[in-house]
DNA sequence: CTAATCTCAGTTTTT
DNA sequence: CTGAGATTAG
């Protein structure tokens, strides 16, 4: 037992080893979340607390939920059977999977996930004759998913326009197609377990009783939803042990809660809250900085990083002409960074959106650094997985219309739009599958139909006996896919990654031996859990490791990493802070988290880039550099020029150096603190345009007063953004809109 | 029914 | 500038 809490600091400690009660743990960057919530997780059952299959742990990933099972095992090489560790998803999937007949699904009910379950929704407006203009598919999707995450059921939303109740009704008829295909999405996954749980009280104190410790990641996180299937499985005498980040609460645009944790300390009534802020990853002057920009919000729980390292390197700021003479500089530091012995794979470059990636991926391939770019399209989510996984899926269930139409034409067999217009229609009429439709229909419509429906009759009676592997492997034989793939000019890459399928087919199979996965699923069919599988986890984003490579990735994509040296680029006003997040406090609030915790990633070097225009929807425009700049300790920056002519000189194409150095007017800088910032390392007054400049106080006849904040394009074309206050930020065609420069008051 | 051409929008993302 | 989706020609 002593060796568990050996080497542990005193909060941490007292957080392991925490009464069976709820608790509440703010854990900041860096501050041993996972060590603590493992190391509890062994000390409730080391000291027989519990018995392992009295635990639940949940996260958001399955990466988490893999790690948090392997430090566990390593902590305590015990068997560990019974236990429940997983993401919501997944654990509700098991949930669901065990007591199918009173959630009203069939047994081998399949997942969608959001590209079948908007493909879903298309079909559906199409059927209905409804307007897909009006009624955007991704709009719909929305609403509903976010009635779900609120628990509500279409009788259940408040609708008080014309568009929400349309989408209301929708609604309801996507969930009756849901249910005649015996399909279920991510959100109906959530709320179907949170339901079978509150209408079934014999379930719901089965679980009550059996989990007598619910342990939760990245509480901040949490939508309305989860919490709420939290309180129904904890019930009154379940412990649950929260841990959380409010400052790392990035989510809130799909629906997390930061609330739930203000909700979670009263409801659950909390006696401990807990605080963990010894951090263990950055140097002082990173965590200052970090501490300083985020000291900037309001409505925190409150808490403030500390280290014992020293203050390390100072934070360093660089402001670039262009985008490329960013990536130029970036290159160039990478390259210091190597020399000085960090290795690739510990230098991380983090961008807001992903738009911003092509232009630094440019020059890192032309200067020969080898990298990886993370996020992006994942192995089950590619179109040939996908197609194959129809066909499984069609196996498994002949009514899955998403699978239908996926595999119906693809490869082309002749069953073109006016074909499945028909079936559509068949199907809807007589309310049932388009399998069913098809069967009926094929004989006097169309052969080509037919002949489909016969390939799936034979794919099923053929791999019924075969293991699973082998089903996959004759699925994509028997199909066509691979002879289609074998005519395409690109299509090697997808044969081999269809081969992939059957490995991973393979991996699957042999994994359901392991002892801690096979307590999942005991009912269920190899190919449906292997279905489910592909659903729930999407697979790697990036499958060759291998050779070290810097790190390229959305700072979302960055959260719970860490490395030893950190760029952080494009910080301007419009790319981050993002455009559609400037307008309101709260999406500011969630941007500067953003910012702070691709700050917390850093060990020991971290750099901040902007530049001053910048190629974007294939024109170019110039921005001011971001407020988070500003809100950085003088003391803990250091602003490095960048040596332009050397620079500008190695620059190979783009950058038009020359242009940009003479429009680098020295104009007084009296009025913003960005500017001064601007001006300490030489890149002075942004960009100029028809002798206006940014930052500029413009009046213009209707808006009144204003503030140019942008530019963008080219000559006759250069358009200005311009802050006019309560009328909003405008873009104004500098050659059409007659702005005057404004006299001083 | 398929292939070529045009139009248009364009954060962040896991399950 | 890109990629998805719709429209139109073969």
């Amino acid at each position: 037992m002593s060796d568990l809490l050996s080497s542990l600091n005193p909060e941490q400690r007292a957080a392991i080893t925490l009464p069976d009660e709820s608790a509440l743990i703010l854990a900041g960057a860096g501050s041993g979340k996972t060590r603590v919530l493992t190391t509890r997780i062994a000390w409730l059952i080391q000291s027989e607390r519990v018995r392992p299959a009295e635990v639940l742990a949940v996260t958001f990933t399955n990466k988490a939920a893999r790690e948090m099972m392997t430090r566990i095992n390593t902590l305590l090489p015990i068997n560990l059977r019974g236990i429940w560790i997983g993401t919501f998803h997944g654990l509700c999937n098991r949930m669901l999977r065990a007591h199918y007949q009173q959630a009203e699904l069939p047994q081998t009910f399949q997942i969608l996930d959001s590209a079948d379950q908007l493909s879903a929704l298309k079909r559906l407006l199409k059927s209905l004759n409804i307007d897909g203009e009006k009624y955007p598919p991704k709009q719909v999707q929305y609403f509903i998913n976010q009635a779900k995450e609120q628990g509500l059921r279409p009788a259940g939303v408040d609708a008080n326009d014309p568009f929400s109740q349309q989408c209301v009704e929708l609604y309801a008829a996507y969930h009756t197609q849901c249910q005649r295909e015996g399909v279920v999405d991510f959100a109906e996954l959530l709320l179907r377990s949170y339901e079978l749980l509150a209408r079934n009280t014999e379930i719901s104190a089965h679980y009550q009783a059996r989990f007598k410790h619910i342990l939760v990641d990245e509480f901040q996180d949490t939508n309305t939803l989860q919490y709420a299937w939290l309180k129904q499985l904890a019930g009154l005498s379940g412990a649950v042990f929260a841990v959380g980040d409010d400052d790392q609460s990035i989510y809130a645009f799909r629906g997390a809660n930061v609330g739930n944790m203000r909700d979670f300390e009263r409801e659950f009534r909390v006696r401990h809250l807990i605080r963990l802020e010894q951090n263990y990853r950055s140097h002082g002057h990173i965590l200052d900085a970090a501490n300083a920009l985020i000291s900037n919000n309001t409505r925190r729980l409150g808490k403030n990083l500390r280290t014992d390292a020293g203050c390390g390197e100072r934070v360093r700021i660089v402001g670039a002409a262009t985008d490329a003479q960013e990536a130029l500089w970036l290159v160039s530091e990478v390259r210091t960074l190597s020399q000085k012995g960090v290795p690739l794979d510990q230098i991380a470059v983090l961008y807001r959106s992903n738009a911003q990636s092509r232009a630094l991926e440019h020059t890192l391939v032309s200067t020969g650094i080898p990298y990886r770019v993370t996020g992006g399209l994942r192995f089950f989510e590619r179109a040939e997985i996908k197609h194959a996984l129809a066909y499984l899926r069609l196996i498994e269930n002949a009514d899955d219309d998403t699978a239908f139409m996926r595999a119906v034409n693809f490869p082309a067999r002749g069953i073109g739009a006016r074909t499945l217009e028909l079936l559509n229609d068949t199907a809807h009429q007589r309310n049932s599958s388009l399998h069913a439709a098809a069967t009926q229909l094929a004989g006097k419509a169309a052969a080509h139909l037919n002949r489909f429906i016969q390939l799936l009759e034979a794919l099923r009676a053929q791999s019924q006996g075969l293991r699973l592997p082998d089903a996959v492997q004759h699925v994509i034989d028997a199909s066509g896919l691979i002879e289609h793939y074998r005519a395409e000019r690109e299509g090697q890459d997808r044969i081999e990654n269809l081969r992939e399928l059957v490995n991973a087919a393979l991996a699957f199979v042999q994994e359901e031996h392991d002892e801690i996965i096979s307590a999942l699923n005991d009912e269920t069919t190899p190919l449906s859990a292997f279905l489910a599988h592909a659903s729930l986890e999407a697979g790697d984003n990036q499958a060759h490791a291998g050779q070290a490579a810097v790190q390229l990735m959305t700072v979302h994509a960055a959260k719970g990493l860490e490395f030893t040296a950190v760029f952080i680029t494009g910080l301007e006003e419009g790319l981050f802070p993002h455009q559609n997040s400037i307008l309101d406090a709260s999406g500011l609030e969630e941007e500067r988290r953003l910012m702070y915790v691709a700050m917390t990633r850093a060990r020991a070097h971290l750099y901040l880039s902007f530049a001053q225009s910048r190629m974007l929807h294939g024109q170019s425009r110039s921005n001011l550099c971001s407020r988070f700049l500003d809100e950085l300790p003088e003391q803990a920056l250091k602003h490095q020029a960048l040596n332009r002519t050397s620079e500008m000189s190695r620059a190979p194409r783009h950058g038009a150096p020359r242009t940009a150095r003479a429009s680098w007017t020295q104009q007084a800088s009296s009025q913003s603190v960005t500017r001064r910032i601007q001006s300490e390392f030489g890149a002075r007054q942004s960009k100029t345009a028809f002798g206006f400049y940014i930052g500029q106080t413009v009046s213009h006849a209707v808006f009144g007063n204003g503030t140019i904040t942008a530019f963008e394009g080219n000559g006759a074309d250069t358009r200005a953004q311009v802050n006019f206050g309560r009328h909003g930020a405008k873009w104004l065609a500098l050659s059409i809109a007659k702005l005057q420069p404004a006299t001083s008051r």
